[in-house]
DNA sequence: TCCTGCCATCGGGGTTTTCCTGATGGGCAT
DNA sequence: ATGCCCATCAGGAAAACCCCGATGGCAGGA
């Protein structure tokens, strides 16, 4: 009987995943938290096999809750479960230990296939994530695909592009041809297992906004 | 015994409300729904006291369903229950028809007593957005004035680009032409003054970051 | 040394998106 | 009734995107 820590915010989707697990005989809820303290207070006191982590928290994201828990029992697994799109959280959640990731919006039978691939020691993502990370991974010797991976050349284009700069922009103001700019944002896309330019934007953007104020 | 229809595309959510809902004697769940489709269909057939709707839909967003509901049968009470900010879309949702707004965070009794003040006919809005609708006085930053003049069509659209969605995508999304978009987006660069798509691109993913987490 | 890999630069050509200029009809207010 | 905003859509040109390449330089290993 697995005894799972169920961690969000939102009382209702507490309540929901609760009823959910109990459904399951192998499945057992041991305790529910609705911010960062709690979920820390109750791992203290009792130990849960896993723990369902929401991203949005209240006082503290829950990455940090994440790392507070790797970096304080090891034993504990941790499956993401967000409502916000997975390209930009799925690589930071596993990268801070978590185990897992997958949207609230999926069907029950799926959250619950997460729950036991999870407690079975595997990573769950969702088929189209999984196809992201690994067809960016093919090229990648050993490093993780990060910012740092990228030349230059590459990573001045990156922020060019962050701080909504146009591609023929670019290619103006380094003196380049627009070709060379495009040909630059392909290798980006690769090093960063990005499917398109909009993803890239987006990416971009964050980036420059986490990083520059 | 109150007959009330769930609204919402997170099944995690819909069980949680049903469980909630359940417990209280003098209510009933009659029915739920994922999407603006469903809800109409059930709506027709069956013929709630009181929707409960989300305003994040998947096929078109819950202030049509609210508009749709309003020019179809008047008898339905609407509470919508989101968890996005609620100075942002109270008054747009009183105005559609809805009778009263509740974040998803509040308190499950919260949730129950607003559930019963819309059905004893009396609006429901939290204690906060009471005050500040009656105080007046509004301090709107100077970007939510610019945001306030958008449509509600423009509005989605806007979210759904700050989410990172694409253009073609939210045609799809709202069975919408592409053309149809691309207008909605150009009036949305006129009201907020922006000069590109990547300028807009910024700027959605700005507001969707500072409101929507 | 020669080979391999990465970097930076550019092109051709087809597909997709953006952007400008329209149009239509429905509401709503004066 | 006349304007104004809203929501919907089209045509066409310009730009950006994307999949194929190519060249030369430079660094590190077999």
């Amino acid at each position: 009987m697995a005894k799972i820590l169920i961690v969000d915010d939102h009382p209702l989707v507490r309540t929901g995943l609760a009823q959910l697990i109990g459904d399951c005989p192998d499945l057992e809820v041991c305790a529910e938290a609705g911010d960062m303290a709690g979920a820390l207070k109750i791992i203290a006191t009792s130990s849960p096999d896993l723990a369902i982590i929401d991203l949005s928290l209240a006082g503290g994201s829950g990455l940090d809750l994440i790392e507070h828990i790797k970096s304080r029992d090891r034993n504990i697994l941790m499956l993401v479960a967000s409502m916000h799109d997975e390209t930009l959280y799925a690589e930071r959640v596993l990268a801070a230990g978590a185990h897992g990731y997958i949207n609230k919006q999926e069907a029950q039978e799926n959250i619950i296939q997460a729950i036991r691939q999870v407690l079975n020691g595997k990573v769950y993502l969702s088929q189209h994530m999984t196809e992201r990370l690994l067809s960016g991974m093919v090229d990648a010797t050993g490093d993780k695909r990060d910012i740092d991976s990228l030349s230059n050349r590459e990573l001045q284009v990156f922020e060019l592009i962050g701080q909504g700069t146009t591609t023929s922009q670019i290619a103006e103001q380094l003196n380049l041809s627009v070709k060379t700019i495009e040909t630059h944002q392909a290798h980006i896309k690769k090093k960063l297992g990005l499917g398109s330019a909009h993803e890239l934007n987006q990416r971009a953007i964050r980036w420059v906004m986490d990083h520059d104020s």
